[in-house]
RNA sequence: GGCGAUGUAGCUCAGCUGGUUAGAGCGAAGGAUUCAUAAACCUUAGGUCGGCGGUUCGAGUCCGCCCAUCGCCA
């Protein structure tokens, strides 16, 4: 028996001091698509998310309430948990850094870099602001006269020994890597941001600090506590078990490298350019594409507190409701911002597309089909009579379709795999137009032709429904059901699922309304 | 301030190495039709391709400057 190949794919693991939204149901989301479609095409999938629980914002927070951060963290990594559940997500794990396996195997890794000489005690000098326990550039202290811009008070010079990542050291070797992997970071414009700024030279970056205690200790040297990155970026080996020293006793190492990084532009260049270098450093591969997505903003402005223009959960929670979870998926992959500029999210266009893609497309598409074959073939699928119909070839769209689809998902361009899958049906609702089986169904003499005609429409529905179940996957199972076909679209089979067949005719099928019309909102 | 990107029909965007009447989807208007979720179909919409200048026989498509927006960095 030959191993099937792998698929890893992440999300960053999601700071426990925010509260969930759009963002976080958008890069999760996407991640799910993928990693569903690839379970469909038979890969071996690992998905991993989770949490970030340490740092000074957590530690700041939790005094504020008076409660352990800790507890805090429990807290908020529960409700990050719960929007996996009512998502549908299907992560295969779901790694919080303070866990002791995390824990454990970031204190290994960061003995290796040290044995490595990849990390060394260093001292920075600089201007400290002691109101802000916070260092300042010497640029933004000149500027304000070296005085603290939020209490005026005149910044102190001081030092501060820490721990460093000698990231510079690897700058050649950075270089020669994204030369020969174009395909590292995308989409490309993001690219060419992080080969510009590696242009520029590359310093070493602490990785501990002293100023708080909420953290990954130090190994060896307790005072000081494993700053964000080191520790948030290792989750992705942490969870594979990569530095624990029982072996590959979880099984999971087979997953290394990970094929995708999913993340906001934000973490750009830690994931881009340090986490690579820390991983040459530890001389384990690298992985195939960090892939940065932009931001959702919202009916035209920047999301932000004071404009209270969030669209947080219970907002999410009113759409999937109002709309479907399935729905809601659909508008996230087609509108959102998987390029390199922000996508605006505005409810106009959420009903718009819900209507013109889900509503009259795939569902309509797929309510005549059925009702044609309950109306004029007593709802058993008919043999396909071999009729040719001049310059139409469904199995020839359906095989362009599929390969379609399955470059665009290989490449991340879900949009493009949704606009493949769904483009087929165009083709089903054209051919219909062309060739009008209901026009045909009233002569008895044409009923070798009518049968070809349903038939085909069937088949290529049934292919188009396996394209769409990644995206729509409650969806998509109503529609099997409803042409009764008994499938498990999570473990492989695609590619023999997606081949043109015969395999409908016989089968029974029920007319489907997928998709229900539903009235455009009010405000706007 | 440095580097980079973008600016094309109401909206979202295509337009590769410059070449006849600048395209698609959505929206809008009109028409025709019924298998279907008032859906699908047909036709239409006349946008100085951000502005100015330049190169060229010829420029959204190349160059310069300017304006606007955005991103990364400082």
């Amino acid at each position: 028996m030959t191993a099937r190949p792998t698929a890893y794919i992440t999300t960053p693991i999601y700071y426990v001091n925010d509260r969930p939204h759009i963002g976080h149901a958008y890069t999760t989301t996407l991640c799910d698509v993928w990693a569903r479609a690839m379970r469909f095409a038979g890969r071996d999938v690992f998905f991993l998310t989770g949490t970030d629980e340490h740092g000074v914002k957590v530690e700041k927070s939790a005094r504020e309430r008076g409660i352990d951060p800790q507890a805090l963290a429990d807290e908020n990594a529960a409700e990050f948990e719960r929007v996996l559940e009512v998502f549908g997500l299907t992560n295969d794990d779901f790694i919080r850094t303070t866990q002791s396996r995390h824990v454990r195997q970031v204190q290994a890794f960061v003995k290796r870099l040290l044995e490595m000489d990849a990390v060394y005690l260093g001292e920075f000098e600089g201007w400290y602001d002691e109101g802000q326990e916070e260092y300042v550039t010497e640029n933004r202290a000149r500027e304000t006269d070296y005085t603290s811009p939020i209490s005026g008070r005149p910044l102190v010079k001081a030092t501060e020994k820490n721990y460093y990542f000698r990231l510079s050291a690897f700058q050649e070797r950075l270089e020669a890597f994204f030369e020969a992997n174009p395909g590292f970071v995308r989409p490309e414009a993001r690219r060419n941001e992080v080969l510009g700024r590696l242009r520029d030279g590359l310093q070493d970056v602490p990785i501990t600090r002293t100023n708080f205690s909420w953290g990954i200790p130090f190994p060896d040297d307790e005072q000081h506590v494993i700053y964000v990155w080191i520790d948030a970026l290792l989750n992705y080996a942490t969870a594979l078990g990569m530095a624990e020293d029982d072996g590959d006793a979880g099984g999971r190492h087979r997953y290394w490298p990970a094929d995708l990084h999913v993340i906001g532009k934000e973490i750009l260049w830690f994931h881009a350019v340090i986490w690579p270098a820390v991983l040459m450093a530890l001389d384990l591969p690298l992985p195939t594409c960090v892939y940065a997505h932009s931001f959702w903003i919202s009916e035209g402005q920047k999301m932000s507190k004071s404009l209270g223009n969030f669209i947080d959960l219970p907002t999410i929670e009113r759409y999937m409701d109002t709309y479907g979870l399935d729905a809601w998926r659909w508008y996230m992959v087609v509108q959102g911002p998987l390029g390199a500029t922000d996508a605006d999210f505005q409810a106009a266009g959420f009903h718009e597309t819900y209507t013109t893609d889900l509503v009259n497309t795939v569902g309509n598409c797929a309510s005549r089909t059925t009702a044609m074959i309950g109306k004029y073939f007593d709802g058993v699928v008919p043999a396909d009579a071999g009729t040719v119909f001049e310059g139409w070839d469904l199995p020839g769209a359906a095989a362009t379709a599929f390969e379609r689809w399955t470059a665009a998902m290989a490449t991340f361009a879900l949009d493009d795999a949704c606009e493949a899958a769904i483009g087929l049906l165009r083709t089903v609702d054209a051919f219909i137009n062309a060739t009008e089986p209901f026009k045909v169904a009233k002569d008895e003499s044409r009923r070798d032709e009518l049968a070809s005609i349903l038939a085909r429409c069937a088949e290529a529905v049934r292919i188009a429904s396996m394209l769409l179940s990644p995206i729509l996957p409650a969806k998509m199972a109503e529609l099997r059901a409803a042409l009764s076909i008994d499938l498990d679209v999570a473990n492989g089979g695609l590619a023999e699922q997606a081949a043109w067949s015969d395999r409908l005719a016989g089968s029974t099928v029920t007319k489907v309304a997928l998709f229900p019309r539903i009235e455009a909102p009010q405000d706007a």
